[in-house]
RNA sequence: GGGCUCGUAGCUCAGCUGGAUAGAGCACCUCCCUUCUAAGGAGGCGGUCAUAGGUUCGAAUCCUAUCGGGCUCACCA
């Protein structure tokens, strides 16, 4: 029984005693600052089944609890505020269970819980990644940690559109204008390469339309009618029919992409334990279809196109198939996801880390799939994000405004650089440790700006500023993390020496409290997905410890147990630190 | 127009299933480097929690309406 339990169940026991009554539930917060006390009790609740002042009743509760429950060692009642104070002994005893445990905070994965696979990323393989794949990548990752953390298994993977339009206007254009480049002619990552001529594809179009639409076209006209696009279309049905000369090419433009994809991933540090290509998936789900109409979840309309009817959940029709008998992209996912169940059938739940622009489909293929009767259908979630949005507006890939994920990290980089290079640190380092530490900070810097926010919501990058060092960011707890490296390098006493009797400082019981809750974040963040309750909460407790550390004296303490007390506590700050980034994918530097 | 979503300090954001005087950082102002890393700490200034109603002991949080931003409503993906 932990302490909150041990309290709820003196509450009732209080009330039993005192009043005659059964009281169900107890409210316990954290008291607030300026209140002396470590946990409260809210009376207000309480009196709908006892009548009475709440004072009162908050003092016999508070005086039944000091009696018999022994972690309890005073109170005191403000309005309808029973505050308690917890003995320095059990902070004691809670802090030596937790100091040498490596795994604090994270559930060992059982058997019997279903695996849970996570779905980010999902690039088209036409142009290289952007900053709006940074924050799908960086949230997909960090989720599947927090997941894996929480105690299930996680299966890590991407969907890759691989095929259809896009894909042949770079083709086209490099057919008619590459000149055989290749990434190792030309030195240019794959992904850029293949980018550009999506970009010189644009041009051409773009080039063409004005000139028809000068002998007379309308500009939808134009639009149609282009050379260039015509030729595009052909290419994709040459493709879909299996021509050799344009699947071989098709092939090679997009194992440059992979290379230049790999190159970025392993960059930022994230991974994928399977990928699902779309010319492989674009024909799956077909026979769901069917299997659908069979049950009567879907219906056939006249001209042969299938439909599904979700007026009753207060939705529209949706069409599944085509009246021609082809797939659409939600026949597709359809498709997939059944796919994916067959491939691993210990696979539980779904998530899919999609952009908020997607809400309204992932609605819909997660209602189907529930019609069509799998059970893990009722453990599908889309993890929803916001755009991110620069100073200047919208990111446009054909207009040239998205900021470059390579880019980015490289920029990012050099920013930490500057600023460390300014303040006169890592003097006495080669450079090369120089370049990995600071390529570890602007990394750090740029993944916590951008996890640390709600994923819901819109981000707000702003290049130029680019990111802060200061305050509620990446580097400042990388900072400390740091320092506390530096202070365990100093320590040289025997660090298991048991701690006995001392009297802790309330700088050290608010650490403690918040290394209490680091289970409990944990699940939290795994159930809402969001990485930025694991954020804050790393701010949170960096911030506590920064306060004890300019005034609490670690080296100078009175005793020797007092002094090892206070070595060993930063040690655990900062495992805790490292192992909370971890879930976020951000790595910590030992010296900064 | 229908649906979804966001709106908290000048700026960027926290605020758990409703709880005490709404919290951080940046910016601005005061202090603190002969002690373990000053990318730090202590304090000050700054709020009609978009607006108006409602629910109750109690609302930034729940409900309704309105205003404002975003997304979405294709036989595109």
């Amino acid at each position: 029984m932990n302490l909150q339990q041990a309290i709820s169940e003196g509450v009732k026991a209080a009330i039993q005693e005192s009043y005659g009554a059964n009281l169900e539930a107890v409210e316990l917060q954290a008291t607030r600052k300026e209140f002396e006390g470590d946990i409260t009790v809210v009376v207000f609740p309480m009196l709908r089944i006892v009548k009475g002042n709440p004072v009162q009743i908050g003092e016999a509760v508070g005086q039944y609890l000091v009696d018999h429950v022994k972690e309890i060692k005073s109170y005191n009642v403000v309005k309808g505020f029973l505050n308690l104070v917890i003995s320095d002994a059990y902070y004691l005893d809670f802090f030596s269970r937790i100091k040498d445990n490596e795994q604090y905070g994270f559930v060992t994965p059982s058997k019997d819980n279903k695996a849970v696979m996570v779905e980010y990323s999902s690039p088209n393989t036409n142009k290289p990644l952007h900053l709006g794949h940074v924050r799908n990548v960086l949230l997909g990752y960090a989720v599947a940690e927090i997941i894996k953390a929480s105690g299930k298994k996680v299966y890590k993977t991407q969907i890759i559109n691989d095929r259809g339009i896009h894909i042949c206007k770079s083709m086209l254009a490099w057919q008619k204008f590459g000149n055989d480049e290749t990434p190792e002619s030309t030195g240019l990552k794959g992904d850029k390469l293949v980018g550009n001529y999506y970009v010189k594809f644009d041009q051409v179009y773009k080039g063409q339309i004005t000139e028809l639409i000068s002998q007379g076209k309308t500009e939808e006209e134009a639009k149609k009618e282009a050379p260039i696009l015509i030729e595009a279309q052909e290419m994709l049905r040459k493709w879909e029919a299996g021509d050799q000369d344009i699947v071989r090419l098709w092939k090679t433009m997009n194992s440059w992409v992979y290379k230049g994809f790999d190159q970025t991933y392993k960059a930022i540090g994230v991974d994928f334990d399977s990928y699902y290509y779309e010319s492989n998936t674009y024909l799956l789900g077909k026979d769901n279809i069917e299997e659908g109409l069979a049950k009567g979840v879907f219906f056939k309309k006249d001209d042969g196109s299938v439909w599904c009817d979700l007026t009753s959940e207060g939705l529209d029709e949706k069409l599944v198939l085509r009246s021609d008998g082809t797939a659409v992209y939600m026949t597709q996912d359809i498709g997939t996801a059944i796919q994916r169940i067959k491939d691993n059938p210990d696979i539980g739940g779904m998530i899919y880390t999609v952009g908020n622009e997607q809400d309204y489909h992932f609605k819909v293929l997660f209602l189907i799939l529930k019609k069509l009767g799998y059970d893990w259908a009722q453990h599908l979630h889309h993890l929803s994000y916001g755009m991110v949005d620069l100073p200047s507006g919208k990111m446009k890939s054909r207009e040239g405004t998205v900021v470059d994920a390579d880019d980015l990290i490289t920029e990012m980089g050099r920013t930490a650089s500057e600023i460390s290079q300014e303040l006169g640190k890592l003097d006495g380092y080669t450079q090369e440790e120089k370049d990995e530490i600071y390529n570890t900070i602007g990394l750090g810097a740029l993944k916590y700006f951008i996890l640390k926010v709600d994923p819901k919501k819109r981000i707000l990058f702003n290049p130029k500023e680019s990111v802060d060092f200061q305050g509620n960011t990446g580097p400042f707890i990388q900072y400390t993390y740091a320092r506390i490296q530096a202070i365990m390098r100093k320590a040289e006493f025997d660090l298991n020496t048991k701690i006995t009797e001392i009297v802790l400082h309330q700088k050290e019981k608010e650490l403690i409290k918040q290394l209490e809750l680091y289970p409990e974040i944990i699940q939290t963040a795994a159930h809402d997905l969001s990485p930025a309750i694991v954020a804050n909460y790393t701010y949170d407790l960096v911030k506590s410890y920064n306060s004890f550390f300019q005034n609490v004296s670690i080296f100078g303490a009175d005793s020797d147990q007092e002094k090892l007390f206070r070595v060993q506590l930063s040690g655990l700050v900062g495992k805790t630190i490292k192992s909370a980034f971890k879930l976020l994918g951000i790595d910590v530097p030992n010296r900064m």
